[in-house]
DNA sequence: CCCAAAATGGGTCGCCCGCCCTATGGTTGG
DNA sequence: CCAACCATAGGGCGGGCGACCCATTTTGGG
């Protein structure tokens, strides 16, 4: 599990953001800071596994916050203007990654990923190569073992399905194998009924589809 | 319920902010676009209560799709820069709204319900004060009846408590209580167990304390 | 001050759910 | 080629859960 700070003077992006990652099952954002004072601060308490830190903020830019810190986590400077210059000053800062705020979602995720593993994000000349090799999100091992079809009914959880009759006759099965899929499910995530089972799917987004 | 799309070339805010609003009980995300090209097509599809529109994007600027739309949705303008030329274009453009992107989430929210219901939150003076009266989410009557109580029997079915007895110890009271709030819980919202109450918990925004 | 709603608690009953054991066919990788 | 795993399916058993009945006390708004 990787812990975030995020640092922007835009609530929407900075709430928006944070509900974003924290619904990345692997990813939980542990603070929010609107400038780089409150940055320095929320460090200094919470010591999370990465930054993300915006430049143009209020009080103190992102870049002269990183300037400031020693010992402090990898910082990913987010930004929207990305220029040649900043890009310059972000790593003079001591940031290791430097993304637009165009990145998909995906690739931050597994930026934050890489970045936590101690990955040199500025420097590569194929960025997408080395994004690519973070980009599975690191479950605990009973989630990683669950099998296509638990999942698919763990979906169907998520989505308020909860009878055993309903689950058998969308899934074109008998209610017997439906109840095998869930003690198999019970046994890998460590719990014991369907109620924990749904709170359990939408927490690892199974909810909406999921990667089908 | 209200239905929104979003237009921002920027993935994070736009990823980010879906997610958000998707996560207030009245709200739902039912399309986004990273230009004004994408916004024309997405509208003329799916009809939306309300547009949030960024002004600065690539092929077709926000302020621009928006002069091209006949018909249209109430369009709020949420951009970075809240200079009064640019509000100018946005209200001759047809906007009934002009936010910054540093309005708090719930602020956003409310504009969204003020929008969708017709005000115009350009010209107002005060628009603190007509935001507040949209401040609260607009709740199937099932779940605006929930009492307290019952609130915190769902907040603790969404952190993963299904036991009965568990329940009870938590709560401080018998299990016949608890199977008795449960059961009133079942007939207000229409579900028939614990698993459907999980979920609609989570939907509800229950989970993380809630507003206590 | 009163009445309605909320919160608490009890009983019963039947069914479904979770748990344990077994079994078979298909696929895949070592 | 065989072991491992997955998906499928059945039986039995006990207990928890949901449904329907009720009662008492406290709380709060009109």
């Amino acid at each position: 599990m990787f812990t975030v700070v995020i640092a922007d003077d835009h609530s929407l992006l900075l709430e928006g953001l944070t509900q974003a990652l924290d619904g990345i099952p692997d990813i939980t954002v542990v603070g929010t800071a609107k400038d780089g004072k409150e940055l320095l601060e929320l460090v200094a308490g919470a010591k999370p596994d990465v930054m993300l830190v915006d430049i143009e903020m209020p009080r103190l830019s992102g870049i002269s916050a990183l300037a400031r810190m020693e010992d402090a986590p990898p910082a990913i400077v987010v930004t929207m203007h990305t220029s040649d210059e900043q890009r310059r000053k972000a790593e003079a800062a001591g940031a290791v990654g430097f993304l637009s705020k165009s990145t998909p979602l995906p690739d931050l995720a597994a930026a934050i990923r890489a970045a936590a593993r101690g990955e040199d994000l500025m420097d590569v000349t194929n960025l997408a190569a080395v994004l690519d090799e973070h980009r599975d999100p690191v479950l605990d091992a009973g989630a990683a073992s669950l099998t296509g079809r638990e999942r698919e009914l763990l979906s169907l959880l998520a989505s308020g399905m909860s009878r055993t009759e309903d689950l058998a006759e969308t899934l074109f099965i008998s209610q017997k194998t439906v109840k095998n899929h869930l003690a198999s499910i019970y046994e890998k995530l460590a719990i014991t009924d369907r109620a924990q089972a749904a709170v359990e799917a939408i927490r690892l987004g199974l909810h909406r589809g999921g990667p089908d």
